[in-house]
DNA sequence: GATGAATGAGTCTTCATTCAT
DNA sequence: AATGAATGAAGACTCATTCAT
C-alpha cells in the first residue's frame, strides 16, 4: 500500500475516533482497553497505533475532538442577535448538546463526564478543556451583556457572573441527564422562567417545542 | 464476639476509605491501584481486603460514603423556613460544598466527579447517586414551593422544573469549579440575581458575604 | 505469606539470576524473553518482577554478579607473592576462568562477551564493567612490577603496559576459547613462553613509530 | 536483464549496510529495528527487504562483510617478510583495526563484539568466524615460524601456540579498547616488548602442568 | 487476625514482514 | 521495481486477589 491520501488518512482516523467514543461511552476510558477499541474498529492494533501514538494520545483526541465539534454546532446558537430570551436561549443550548449527543450511536454527554474526570489528572487535557468552556463563556457574556441591553436582565447585572450561572446550568443539565436521565431541555428552561421573574413569558418558539 | 470492636473496626474502615479518597482524587478511580491504597493506608494489602471484598466495593463505599457524608451537612441548610431567597440559597449550599470538600485535604468535588463517570458502568453505583440526588431535588423542591408562596416566584412556577433547574445550578458548579477552578460560590449567586427579576433583593446576611 | 527472612530472598534472587544466566548464555541477552527466565526459574512473572524492577536491571545484576563472582576467584591468584612467571601465572588465571565458567552448566565466557556487546549501550554497564577490569588491570600492574623486581622482564619494561599486554591476552583468550573453541590456557602459556625471547630490542622500525 | 545494473545494486546493498553498521554499532544487533535501517538508508523498507531477506539475513551480511573487509587490509601486513618483530608487528595489525574502524564513522571493534555475542546463537555466523579467525591464526602461525628462524623467539616455540597467544593478545586488545577505551596499540606493543626476556626457560611449576 | 509474597491473566505496545497499489 | 500502510503475533510489565505462615 504506497502513501494513502491525506483525505483517506483523516477518514480513517475519525473513524477509529468514532469507535473509540462507542467503548468510551460503555466502559469508561480506563476500563476500555485498546483491544475493544482495535476490535471496535476492523482495523490491527498496528493500524490503530498508526494513527494515535499510544492510549492517552487517542483518549486526548477523543475528547478534544468531541469538544470541538460541539463548539461548531454552538457557535451559530450563541451569535443570534438579538438573543432569545434566557430560558428558550437556554433551551436551544440543551437541545443542540442532546442532538449532537445522539447521532452517532453514543451520548456526547458521557464523554463530557469522562473527559472532565480525566482532565483531572491531565494537564494537557486541561488546559484545553479550560480553554474551550472560557472561550464559549465569553460568548455567553456577550449574550448576557445583549440581554441586559435588551432589559431581560436587571439593570445591574453583572454579565460575567451570568455568563458563570448560565454555564453552571449547561454543565449542571448535562451531569443531571446522564446521571438522573429524567430531565429534558424543556424542563430546565421552564425552571429558569419559574426562578426569572415578572416579564420573562413563556416563549413558543420551535426550539422549546422541539425538546423532548 | 470479635477480637476487634465493632468501633475500632469503623475506625479503621474510615481510616482506609480517607487513604482512598485521596488516592482517587489525586489518580482517578481506575488508575489508582489496589497497593496505592494500602501503602496511603498505612496497612496490609490483606487488612483492606478485611474490609472490603474489592476494588469495586471499595469504590463503591468511597462515593456513596461521600455522598451520605455530604447530604447530612447539606439537610440543615434545606430544611430552613421560610427558606431564604434563590441565590443566597444557592450561595449557602455552594458554600457548603466547598467547606465539605475543603476538609480532608482532598476536594470532594474532585469525588463527585469521578462518581457520575463511574456512575455510567455500574448499575448499584448509578441507583444509589440517583436516589441520592432524587431525595435531594425533591427537597429543593419543597424549598421551591415555599419560594412560590413567598412570592419569589412567578406565580405560575412549577417547583418541580425549578428543583431541576436548581439542581443543575448547583452540579455544574462543581464542573465549573473543578475544571476552570474561577468561580465562586458568590459568582453563581450573583449571576442567578442578575438573571432573575424585579425583587430580588441583594441579600446581607452572613452565608453570602462568608463566600469567597 | 509474611515476611520473608534476608537471606531466603538473597537465595530467590540467585536462583533467578541461575535461570537468567542459563537463558542469556544460551539465547543471548534480548532474544531472551522474560517469559524464557520466569519458565525457567520456575515462578511466576510476578514473582520475578519482585526481585528484579525490570529486564535491564535483570540483566545488569545478572552481568555484574558474574563479574562479582569472578573477581573473588582470581583475586588470590594474583595476590602470590612472589608472583608465578609469567606463562604459568596466565595459564592459572586462564584455568581459573574455565573452572568459574563449568561450574554453573553454563559458559561463563559467553556471559563475558555478551557483557562487552550490552556495555556499549548501557551507561551503567559500561563504568561497573570498566571500574571491574581496571582495578584488574592495576593488581596485573603490581604483579608485573614483582616480575620485574625478579628479573623475568625487560629492565626498561613498563609494568602498566606490561599489564594492559596481559589483560588483552585474558580478554583474548575468552574471545577466542568462545568462538574458536579449541584453545586450551596452557597453548596460550606455551604461546607466551615461545615469545618470550633473548634480547627483543626496542625496534625503530617505522611501524611502531606509528603507533598513536 | 535487471532493470539495474549489477554494480548499481551492489552499491544499494553497500550503503544499506552501511546503515545498518551505523545502527548496530549504537544500539546493537537485537534493538536496532529494521525501521531504525530503513529509515538511516532513506530507502523505503520494501527496499531493504529486496536487497536481504530478512533481519539475520542483514546481520548476517553486516557481519561477514566487516570480517572480509578487515580480512583485506590485514592481508598485506601479515605477508611481509621477513616479518617484523613480534611488538611493532602486532602494532602494526592493532593500528589497521583502529584505521579500518575508524573510516565510515563507527567503529568496527564494536561490530565485531556483536558478532561474537551473535556467534553464539547462530550457527551460520559462528562457522563462517571461526573460519576466518582459523585462517588469520594459519597466517601467523607462519609468520611465527619466520620468527624463529629469525631467532627472535625461543628455539623450542611452537608457532602454532605462539599463533594462538597472538590472536588472543588481538581479540584482546579490542575488547580492552572497546570496553575499557584507554589503550592504544603502541601500548600492548610495549607491553609485549616488557614481557620478552632474557631466559624465559620452560617453567616446569605445577601450575603449568595443571593446566587442560 | 494480620501479613505481604506470590500468582497469572490481562494490558499496552512494538516490530519483522507482507503486499495492494 | 518501489512504496509504506497494514498485520498480528509476541514481548515487557502490572495488579487485583489469595493464602501460607
Amino acid at each position: 500500500m504506497p502513501k494513502i491520501s491525506e483525505e483517506k488518512r483523516d477518514a480513517r482516523r475519525r473513524h477509529i475516533l468514532d469507535a473509540a467514543w462507542r467503548c468510551f461511552a460503555r466502559e469508561g476510558l480506563h476500563l476500555t482497553t485498546m483491544d475493544d477499541i482495535v476490535r471496535a474498529s476492523g482495523l490491527s492494533a498496528g493500524a490503530v497505533y498508526g494513527y494515535f501514538r499510544n492510549k492517552d494520545d487517542l483518549i486526548l483526541a477523543a475528547l478534544t475532538t468531541s469538544l470541538g465539534g460541539l463548539s461548531a454546532r454552538l457557535a451559530p446558537l450563541i451569535a443570534v442577535r438579538p438573543a432569545p430570551p434566557p430560558a428558550p436561549f437556554v433551551a436551544d443550548i440543551l437541545n443542540e448538546i442532546n442532538a449532537f449527543s445522539a447521532r452517532e450511536g453514543f451520548d456526547l454527554k458521557r464523554i463530557a463526564l469522562l473527559g472532565w474526570s480525566e482532565s483531572q489528572r491531565n494537564e494537557t487535557l486541561r488546559g484545553t478543556m479550560a480553554g474551550f468552556y472560557r472561550a464559549f463563556r465569553d460568548r455567553l457574556a456577550e449574550v448576557a451583556l445583549d440581554w441586559r441591553a435588551q432589559g431581560l436582565l436587571q439593570p445591574a447585572a453583572d454579565p460575567e457572573a451570568v455568563a458563570r450561572g448560565l454555564l453552571a446550568i449547561i454543565l449542571g443539565f448535562v451531569v443531571e441527564a446522564t446521571v438522573l436521565a429524567d430531565v429534558s431541555p424543556a424542563e430546565i428552561a421552564r425552571g429558569l422562567d419559574g426562578l426569572g421573574v415578572a416579564k420573562t413569558r413563556p416563549r413558543t418558539g420551535p426550539s422549546v417545542r422541539s425538546a423532548s
